[in-house]
DNA sequence: ATGGCGAGAGGATCTCGA
């Protein structure tokens, strides 16, 4: 089992690059995707479609949106917070889904998140505040299941930088939103619940990034931010070969300002041998 | 301290991202 993560930053803008990189990794099974910018009727099913994928999809106009494509077909499709948190009162979940930010499927018997956190803006400020209770929101969410019951994988663009590791200059870091102490806090009590950042069971070292600012030729000068992971259960901890950033899409001509990553899991006794 | 680049909306020049 091979998922993938990647922020093409508009679908649209990014058709050709999705395509060929889909192209380019028969190995992949699930590839997860955030900042679709496209309503609904206006995915790219038959594009997807054509290179053999089924997909699912949750967006909106012009900001955010999630898609997650699957060579299997997708179940339990579950769009939005609504689907765990709808039953608990005074939530107000119907106005926490107007941003179409979090899609869930369930594909070979693993579980699959696909998140698109709030940026935040600037510390501080009111989307900051938003990004805080948004993530205190997910942990709600995620409290509600049973973690322990099937595999979990919980991909996206988390707008994190989790530890000073993972962004190429840590000072002021207070001061600018992604690395923020309420940002990592909130982050960690989400990773209490039980899951393991697959980044770093293999690659303890820092200086790997997944987003590159398009400004200040930030790539060219390698300062990038690690804010884009895969997250699993406990329980698949055995079952992770590696996790690997891949560098290329951002190379591109007219490229993401993100880049995606992989994780490669052994597979488990639900799936068939091929 | 600010903007720097790019996408979308809309039809010039905004907002937003991270």
């Amino acid at each position: 089992m091979h998922i993938a993560t990647w922020n093409v930053n508009s679908i649209r803008a990014r058709l050709d690059h999705l395509l060929a990189w889909l192209g380019q990794h028969p190995e992949l099974d699930v590839v997860c995707l955030q900042e679709t910018k496209v309503t609904d009727p206006e995915f790219p099913v038959v594009a997807i479609a054509d290179l053999g994928w089924h997909c699912a999809f949750y967006g909106q106009k012009t900001y955010n949106g999630v898609a997650i494509l699957s060579r299997r077909p997708l179940e339990a499709i579950s769009p939005g917070f609504r689907s765990v948190l709808g039953a608990m009162p005074g939530t107000e979940v119907d106005a926490w889904d107007e941003q179409k930010r979090l899609l869930g499927a369930t594909i070979d018997g693993y579980r699959i998140l696909n998140l698109y956190v709030p940026n935040g803006s600037a510390v501080g400020s009111e989307k900051y505040a938003y990004k805080l209770a948004w993530l205190d929101l997910l942990h709600k969410y995620l409290q509600q299941l049973d973690i322990q019951s099937q595999p979990w994988v919980v991909v996206g663009d988390f707008n994190v930088a989790f530890t000073d590791l993972d962004l190429h200059d840590p000072r002021d870091r207070e001061q600018k939103i992604m690395a923020t102490d309420a940002e990592r806090q909130a982050w960690q009590r989400v990773l209490d619940l039980g899951f393991l950042d697959s980044f770093r069971l293999f690659t303890p070292e820092g200086g790997h990034y997944t987003w590159w600012d398009y400004r200040g030729g930030a790539l060219r000068r390698n300062h990038g931010w690690r804010i884009d992971y895969i997250l699993i259960s406990q329980g698949l901890r055995e079952r992770a070969i590696a996790c690997t950033i891949d560098p290329l899409p951002r190379r591109w001509a007219g490229p993401s300002d993100h880049t995606p990553v992989i994780l490669h899991l052994k597979n488990g006794e639900q799936e068939a041998a091929p």
